[in-house]
DNA sequence: ATAATTCTGTACACTTGTGTCCAATATTTA
DNA sequence: TAAATATTGGACACAAGTGTACAGAATTAT
């Protein structure tokens, strides 16, 4: 049974949260078809049959810790940049970031969203669809964040800020995969400062992330 | 018993080539993890006892299909520019029939190889291997043809081309993995388009592609 | 103390996947 | 025709995965 709400009990003597960092990062590590209810139940360190009676199943597992990914993932800053507020400086650094985050990363996991993007969408309808509302959300934050910077005067942008957007979003994708294969965080940093530099950034902005 | 030399037998009633062919339809929608190997029985058309007698097991046939994406993909035609050749009709062509192809393909599967790289890289060794091996041959191919074009002056770099190279596997990858998400042709070209401006391709020469 | 609630560990039934094997059949070359 | 080789279709053994069930122990609130 799930939890009922009543008189006392003994309660859960796991953290449901500690729970679904461990799935999270099974998933991360390994995607989504590469994990089983076992090794999910072994990794969040229950027994299986807590494991049933506390989660609806692996499905509903991954959508929390996917939840949970993008509270810890590099680019979550730039869904707290407020209106008025400077875009470059945290876009930039948000990119360092990223670059020594994939870097440092031994065992060379990428991102979990976009690594399970690529394994799930038209593959799995629902878990499908939800991951590309995450795409849509990073699309429509950068929409508006790149409208704000070039308003602000941050940059001077050579084309809609639109299509700036959705080349920002389609680098962030490649650049999150490629650091699959490229596992030097100067080699990765080139690959971000060829964008700006490309999108109009100036130079002397991106050193000063 | 996989096939011996020697006099006269009945011969394969199925075509190698389109079990292949088959198999790599099925893997670029599925993935890899989500293929088995009566799936992929079923998909090339052959009994599963044919297919353990002419087949080494799902990763053998997995390699040919990649082998076999990699002659259908748009971007095989990066690697037959030659010395001396112009680069950016080619390149310019390239990316459009990619947008043409990512958005005509109903069932949004973007690229074979972008997807299991994120699949693979880093859970299965071998098969995670073979797949880095084609991302670094594209970047050896794009280091050549970006100093290539620099040369010849087809435009006007504004990092080192070696930079370039790199940005540009970045993009391409992250327009694969994008273009399951972001459907219109026209969408997927204003990022082709953004890239390109942005390392210095000159307007003109984006639309002769 | 009692009721409520949860965990543990094991067990079970069922499905799916893997790889092998075989006898019968079909087709080609020598 | 005979030898060689392939396919077919079914069967088998085994491993792995899924989801449920249950009895006993543990812990909490009332």
């Amino acid at each position: 049974m799930t939890a009922k709400r009543g008189a006392g009990g003994r309660p859960a003597s796991f953290s449901r949260d500690d729970a679904i960092e461990r799935a999270m990062q099974l998933f991360w590590r390994d995607g989504y078809l590469g994990v089983t209810a076992r090794d999910l139940a072994d990794a969040m360190q229950i027994q299986r049959s807590s494991f049933y009676n506390s989660f609806a199943g692996k499905a509903a597992v991954f959508d929390e810790a996917v939840q949970r990914y993008l509270d810890i993932a590099p680019d979550r800053r730039l869904d707290e940049i407020g209106t008025g507020e400077a875009v470059l400086p945290v876009l930039v650094a948000t990119l360092r970031e990223l670059c020594r985050a994939r870097a440092a990363d031994p065992q060379a996991r990428g991102c979990l969203v976009c690594n399970c993007v690529a394994e799930l969408v038209g593959v799995d309808a629902g878990l499908g669809a939800a991951l590309e509302l995450v795409i849509e959300h990073r699309l429509q934050v950068m929409r508006r964040l790149f409208a704000q910077a070039a308003a602000q005067g941050e940059f001077a942008p050579r084309v809609a800020t639109d299509d700036i957007a959705r080349a920002f979003v389609s680098f962030l994708m490649g650049l999150n995969l490629v650091s699959k294969v490229i596992r030097a965080e100067a080699e990765l940093w080139s690959i971000c400062r060829t964008f700006l530099l490309g999108i109009g950034v100036a130079e002397a902005d991106l050193d000063r992330g």
